[in-house]
DNA sequence: ATAGGAGTTCCAGTGACTGGAAGGTCAATA
DNA sequence: TATTGACCTTCCAGTCACTGGAACTCCTAT
């Protein structure tokens, strides 16, 4: 398979692929004209780290992912520990964002949106009070 | 005022508010010494800043929301676009990062983690079929 | 022969910082 | 007065995970 082929299958873009490649996360084979040439295995395992990204699992764990994958000694409990600390830093960004957008949506309730120049939003980001944001 | 002083004062590291004069979003003055001079000025702007990153807004966004500050004919209206666009934006990916923790709390939630090798969140991982993520 | 659609490499840019090296300045103390 | 230590300066490089683009080669079909 070249490269096209595996990104169309795979569904990850050939620009990426290579920088996978680049990084060592996949080693496909090369044709005689220089081509990359993918075999099943590389597929199987750009659809994985394809997979595993879209849960949004880092690069790294990835790497990690595909070791325990490739395994046979691995312990489940491996597996999950990444899953769950991936899963508390998303619990982590889901509440910073909520917070943010109580405190937005706020804002722009009060805010009247219309010709005037007086805007809560703006009165709010101005505060003069020492370091409450941080 | 020097930048370890407005840094404490306003909550912004000392080496990002370096960076923000480099992208020209404050300027302060320079004393003899070479040291930057911060006015009351130049601390209230780095407040409004930080309370504007800490809600999430870019860079860029800040750019827009300092301009409307100092535009004594701006519209409500303008600021209120700008913080409603982030507000979208907030939303999609909270909606991103949900759907993330369902598949991946489910997942977690199959799995044993003992010290056996079987793992769903592997399994699902490895799933054969062509592009089903993208 | 040529056109086009593949593929290749390499370099630079993204956003918003952050770390670190190498050095200059200032206030207080021995 | 010398020195210590805290503070300041600039500049360069790295982060994360790509993405865009230039300049080139290669393959296939007409």
């Amino acid at each position: 398979m070249n490269i096209g082929d595996v990104a169309e299958r795979s569904g990850v873009p050939a620009k990426t692929i290579r920088y996978y490649e680049d990084i060592g996360l996949v080693t496909p084979l090369r044709a005689a004209n220089g081509y990359r040439s993918f075999r099943e295995i590389d597929f199987h395992k750009l659809a994985f780290i394809g997979r595993a990204r879209a849960l949004g699992f880092t690069i790294e764990d990835c790497r990690t992912l595909l070791a325990l994958y490739n395994d046979d000694n691995r312990e489940s409990a491996q597996v999950k520990a990444v899953a769950e600390v991936h899963l508390r830093q998303i619990d982590e960004k889901i509440s910073k964002l909520m917070s943010m957008k109580e405190t937005l949506s706020s804002l722009v309730h009060q805010c009247a949106g219309d010709h005037r120049p007086d805007c809560p939003i703006l009165a709010d980001l101005s505060v003069v009070d020492d370091a409450t944001f941080s």
